[in-house]
Formats: structure tokens, sequence, C-alpha cells
RNA sequence: UCCUCGGUAGCUCAAUGGUGGAGCAUCCGGCUGUUAACCGGAGGGUUGCAGGUUCGAGUCCUGCCCGGGGAGCCA
């Protein structure tokens, strides 16, 4: 008599049929002779309907119209079309089990602080709209996988526990290594992937990043996610050709498959359908001519704040590549440009609506001599380089690699605010509960 | 680190230097289709902490603690 253990999000599927859903109270309502609850099961919500008669008496009624929230039941009954229903779907029900009974659930149905959610975010990530952004943060780690892998990539892990800095000039979470002295959470896994697309051709990985600035915006978390692809025999360009279709491909597959995601979110899907290769390309002298255009004391030499990056963004309506800036701005380990090695082979990739830079990209320098320079000049410690070094003895080769922060493409696709919500568990300078 | 705003009931917020309130939540009652349901009733407070000014401080002053927003830095 009791029917199969079903989903929410396949319950269209079992119109007319007896079911059975395992989740948890949502919210409920209740008018005398009919109940409802709300269910969710982690892949939608649905209503349920109690009514006076063969299946419930009074009594029932009552004990199921008190049931606090978020506790765990099973419901079972039968799927029904229902125009008042939310989702257009809803559970004639039958028979509740009560799994277990919820103390008073802290997250109310109105208002709360952000302080208060960031220090409940355990319990708030079973809320709708977390639930849908998460879920598109699945899609876009699933739809890089798959991008990459299809084009002959091999995912690498890199090391988190390191010896030294990547880039020197950001600060790095220090922790004791036994006998060994200091080591460091990982800011990068750059440098490794470096190493490993000179073994396999084509790599990346996709991990955590820490960085110990003190970092207070909307745009920063102390742990994010980066995604780093590394190509041998890529030059700068072919760098750009690959970020602009590998992030077209994420935001079309959000589109094709988490649709439902984005419409709890309200997003305006209309300026994710342009994302479209190609992405248009200025130079970092271009760049700096469009915000003295605007009235922005830019000079020569300066790097892009949040609002730069902004007032360039709208200039466009998709992601904008920024090329060939000042060496002096940029990382130790930048391809100069043959024709003025004052620039750097490199690009920042650009979101639309202001959410700022998604990728930061470049040609790297590949002749020893070079790069042996520039590691003294930036007062690197030269034997925590060796093994980096002995890539550019070893069958050196023009290379190139970017890296992408998956929680700054999750925000922006989302259309949410702060990358905070755009990870499960943000960390932040001032908190790392729970 | 700097700038800025804030901390009052479980939550979101009110309260001219003069008896700390409301909505939601909780508990009790009502309602035959609710849509953040609605209607009636009840309980619920060391106003972040420590000093100070004052006849009197949630309110003014000083210090501290904890957060929010932003800058720099970066993805």
């Amino acid at each position: 008599m009791s029917g199969e253990w079903v989903s929410i999000e396949n319950l269209k599927n079992y119109e007319g049929k007896d079911v059975e859903i395992r989740g948890w109270l949502a919210n409920r309502r209740s008018s005398g002779k009919v109940v409802f609850l709300i269910v969710r099961d982690g892949t939608g919500f649905v209503q349920t309907t109690l009514s006076l008669g063969e299946y419930f008496d009074k009594e029932s009624l009552k004990t199921w119209e008190r049931l606090p929230l978020e506790s765990a039941l099973i419901v079972e009954g039968k799927v029904r079309r229902e125009e008042r229903a939310p989702g257009g779907y809803e559970l004639e029900g039958r028979k509740v089990t009560l799994v277990s009974s919820s103390d008073e659930y802290p997250i109310q149905k109105k208002d709360h602080s952000v302080e208060f959610l960031m220090e409940n975010r355990h319990l708030w990530i079973r809320s709708r709209r977390q639930n849908a952004v998460l879920r598109i943060r699945n899609q876009v780690m699933m739809s890089i996988h798959e991008f990459l892998q299809a084009r002959g990539f091999t995912l690498i892990d890199p090391p988190i526990l390191t010896p030294a800095a990547c880039e020197g000039t950001t600060t790095l979470f220090a922790l004791d290594y036994f006998d060994l002295g200091k080591a460091y959470l990982s800011q990068s896994g750059q440098l490794y992937m470096e190493a490993a697309c000179m073994a396999f051709g084509k790599v990346y990985c996709l991990a955590p990043a820490f960085r110990a600035e003190k970092s207070k915006t909307r745009r920063h978390l102390t742990e994010f996610w980066m995604l780093e692809p590394e190509m041998a025999f890529y030059d700068w360009q072919d760098n750009m050709r690959l970020q602009e279709e590998l992030v077209s491909f994420i935001v079309q597959e959000v589109l094709r498959k988490k649709r439902r995601e984005l419409e709890i979110l309200e997003r305006d899907t209309a300026p994710l359908e342009r994302i479209q290769p190609p992405f248009p390309r200025i130079s970092y002298q271009e760049a700096i001519e469009i915000l003295q255009r605007k009235g922005f004391p830019a000079q020569w030499g300066d790097d892009f704040g949040g609002d730069e990056e902004s007032v360039i963004s709208q200039e466009f309506d998709r992601p904008v590549f920024i090329h060939h800036y000042p060496a002096a701005i940029k990382a130790f380990y930048m391809e100069p440009d043959p024709e003025n090695p004052d620039l750097v082979l490199n690009d920042d990739l650009i979101a639309p609506e202001g959410y700022g830079e998604i990728i930061g990209g470049s040609e790297r320098i590949h002749d020893l001599t070079l790069l042996e320079r520039r590691i003294a000049e930036h007062h690197l410690p030269r034997e925590a380089f060796a093994w980096y070094l002995d890539l550019r003895r070893y069958g050196t080769c023009p290379h190139s690699g970017f890296g992408l922060g998956i929680e700054r493409t999750v925000a922006w696709i989302c259309g949410i605010h702060h990358i905070r919500e755009a990870i499960p568990f943000p960390r932040q300078i001032y908190r790392i509960y729970p």
C-alpha cells in the first residue's frame, strides 16, 4: 500500500500515484479542518494536505498542526496536480510518520540580519535561496570538469601545505611543520601546475586557496576555491580563447540545467544569455583611457580597484579581457611583451554587472635567466624556487595558464551581492564559525 | 590596518535625559484550501561589557568587546 520513496524534484512524473516523501517540515498552515505541511527534501519543496476525514481525525490534525518547523518526517500520499499549491503539484496526505521532532528553529520566515544568518550558516543552507545558490555552485564545478576533461586536460591536485610563497606579495597563513620549520597554506596551485603541464601537457587543479590578507569586502574570503588550468605550448592568446570558451560553457550549462534555481534567485537571465565567445579584448592602455574619459583620475601604472573594474565592464555586454598590464604591478612569473618589456602578456577577465575580476591569467616566463633575474628582483627565497627553476632547465617551452575564482563566478551567475553566499561555509577575517 | 555604521525580548525593530513597546516566533483558543495564511488571548528584558556625568541614562561622555558596510590587496 505504501508508495515508492520519491524525491520532490521528480514528483511531476508520479501524478495520480501513491508515493512517499522523506524530508523536513519547512512551513505549515492550517484552517481548522485542513492542515498544510510544506515539506522539503533537499531537491525541492512540496505542499502536503492533511484533511479531516478518512485518514486524519481532529486529534491527529491538531498534532500535525503544531509540529515544530524542521522536524524530520515521512509523508505518504497521492500526487495531485493542484493549481492552488505552490509548484503546481501537491501531496494528498494519508499518513505522516514523525522521525524526530525539532527544537524551536532559530531561522524564521521573516527578516534576519546578516550577522544572525552567518552565525547560523549551518542551518541557513537549508533555505530555498541558499540551496539554489549552492546547487548552481555544484553545476559550475561539474561543468568545469566536463569542459576540461573533454579537451584532454588532466586533473592534478596541488599540495595545500607549501614551503613558501607563490607570489611573495600576499600574506600567508603559517603553521609549524614538525622539525622543518614553517609551512604555509597554499595561496595558489599555479607553480605546481606549471610542473604538471610539462608532464601531462594540459592540466588543471580545482582546489582551495588561502589568503591571510585582512580584506574586508564583498568580493573577498580568506579561504576560496580556484580553478587553475596550465597549458604547455599555449601562448597568451590561446590562453584567452580557452578562457572565453570555458566561461561561456559554464554559463550556458547553468542556464540549461539550473533554470529553476535561477528563478528562485530571481536572476535576470537576459545578460547571461549573451555570454558567448568572443569576449571583447582591450589593452591596459585602452582601459586607462576609458577611465580617464569617465572622469577617473587614472594614471598609467595604477592598478584597478572594484569601482574602476565596474566602470570598465559597463562599457561591454559580456565579460571583457584587459591585457598587457605594466610588468611592475603584476606577478614575477609573467612573460614580458617582446615588443615592450615594460608590459606583460597577461589578461584579467572582468565580469559584467559590476562583479569584478573573475580570472587572472598570463603566459609564463620560460627563459631560465630571465626568471632567475625576476626572482632576485622580487627578493624571493631562491632555494624555495629551485625546483621551479628546474622546469626552465629541462625542456622548457612557452606555456600559459590562469586562475578562475569560483565564488566570484558563482556570485555573478546567481546575481547575489556578496560572495560569502557562494560558498557553503565562508571564512572571513572576523568569522570562522560555524 | 584605516574609514564608517551598529549592538534593546528567541528574531526584526521602536522608545524628546523622565514608568522599556510593537510585529514575528513560542504557548493556549478559533477557523473546511492556506500561499511569509488569518483572528483572539498569554508568557517573555541585567538595553554588549566596565567606568563616568546627572535628582534621574537604553538615550550624554570615555575605554573595551562583538558584528555590519566599504577601502587597500587580490581571485
